[in-house]
Parts: C-alpha cells; structure tokens; sequence
DNA sequence: GTAAGCTCTGTAGCCGCTACAGACTCAAGA
DNA sequence: TCTTGAGTCTGTAGCGGCTACAGAGCTTAC
C-alpha cells in the first residue's frame, strides 16, 4: 500500500472519459508529463492531471493538431504564456478550420451538381461515372 | 524492345498527375488491375487505366473512402452497374460530407466563442484556456 | 565504358490513436 | 491458503491513405 497520494490509470480513464492506452500515448508523445510511480512502477497521477487531460481532450474535439496543442501547452508549462499568444494560435487554427469547411462545401457542391445530371433511372450508363473519370 | 501496346508507370504518373508509388499502392489495395508485364517485369499498362486512375483520384478528391471507391468500381467492372446503384452510393457519401461540414461548423462556432471570452491582452491568465480546461 | 534515368521489390514512416499479448501485482472470497 | 478476477506494466501491430527510400537490375545516350 502507497500513501503517495494520487490517482492510478484506469481512475483518470473514468474521470476524464479517456481511452485508458490513449492515456500512455499522450504521456508518450509528450502531451503529458511522466507521472510519479508508486512502488509498483503503476502510475500514480496527480490531481491536476485530471485537468491536464480535459485539456487535451478539449483541443483535439476542436481539431486542433497534437503540435498545436503542444505549443499550447508550453506556453501555460513555462508560465510565460500571455493570452495574446493563446488567442493568436488560437485564431491561426480557426483559419484552418474554416478552409478545411470551404474545401468540403466546394466538395458538397459538386456531389449536388452530379447527382443532378443522373438520370437515377435503371441505364446502364451512368452520368456520375462519365463525370469522375473526366477529373473534377 | 517489347512492343505491347501501353505505357510505363512513369508515364501513366505524368498523364493522370498521381504520385508514382501510389499507383503501385492503388494496384496493391485493388484498385487499379494488376496491368500485364513486359519482359522486364516493367509494368506495361493499357491506355484505358488512364481514366481508371483519374476515376480513382476524382473519387478521392470527392471524399470518397478506398471502400467506396471499391463498391463504385465493383459496379463498374462487373458491367451490372445501374445508374440507380451509383447514384445512392453517391447521395450516402454526401450526407456523410454534410455530417462533417456540420461537425466542422460547429468548432468553428466553439472557437470564435472562446476567441470573444478572450481580452487579447497581456495578462497571463487566459481565458481560453480556462475554457479548454473545463471541457468544451 | 559509364552515367543518368528508368524499373523492380520490400519496408518504414507519417498521424492519432486503439488493441492485444504476455507478464506482473493486488485484493476479495471460498 | 488458494484461487480468481481485476488492475497494472511493457512492447508492438494495426487502421487509412499514402509517400519515400534502399538496393538491385535494366536501358539508353554519350
């Protein structure tokens, strides 16, 4: 029995709703830190880990990248961070959200337009295909 | 000097714009035919995998998964291919294109929200993190 | 003869996980 | 006390959709 107080793995999985392997896989590529170990060699984490982890999480619901979020995180880890810097990194990946929802209504708009010139009927040569292999 | 009629692989790369070697993968995944060999083992390929490939590429431009792709081809290639057929397999990829055009939407939302919670200032705690923290 | 440019094969790497094998430790119940 | 089940550890492989590279062989031009 530790006394080392903290949480182990699978109680930070049910606490925060992560995957209990995407847990070391973050710890792995450095997205969290390396946790404290009881005499096991368990982990044992540390209450704000639980946080740390939202964060995470947080960031890649929104799309944010694992190199962004890391640039996010180092600017809260060395206590330097400034919210203009935040906001600004912040604002760079709503850019790239917002081209990425372009590219897919660009994408949406020509499915429309294809379906429009099928007939639907039971042809066997079909509109759609003569399309594709024409190139979009 | 064989004299098959066909092109090479760099050719085929330079006619339809794809990456040499994803063309050996596309044939590996089953996409595009195991093309007939010359004496050399070169791959000699017949001037119709011109449009196959530009079907193939126009489809993963669309969004369309290898698996659709397959299920599109397999229309095609067993000659049995309706209209009907390809255009439901077409409507089912837009909705999912739509599905993710909303997905994307709202982060976008998400982000602008928390960029307005944010004073932009260079005060070190930061709103959005607070945010992030917190789960979105 | 040799150098450039093509071809071949197999394999490894990218991202962001997710899962599994095989070994261990620990706590509760029969 | 013994067993069983649940937790933990590590390393590794797989997903999709490519892309790149190593190391070999072949062809062509100079």
């Amino acid at each position: 029995m530790d006394h080392q107080i903290g949480i182990l793995r699978a109680q930070l999985a049910r606490k925060t709703g992560c995957n209990l392997e995407t847990i070391r896989y973050y710890e792995k590529v450095g997205l969290l830190p390396d946790p404290p170990r009881n005499a096991n060699g368990y982990r044992v984490y540390p209450p704000d880990l639980v946080g740390r982890l939202q964060f995470v999480m947080s960031a890649r619901d929104l799309g944010f990248s694992m190199e962004e979020i890391r640039s996010l995180l180092s600017l809260t880890d060395t206590g330097a961070q400034t919210c203009a810097e935040v906001m600004a990194k912040t604002q760079a990946h709503l850019a790239v959200v917002r081209c990425r929802i372009t590219d897919l209504q660009k994408i949406e708009q020509t499915l429309s337009q294809i379906l429009t010139e099928c007939s639907g009927e039971n042809v066997p040569q079909c509109a759609i295909l003569s399309v594709l292999e024409r190139r979009v």
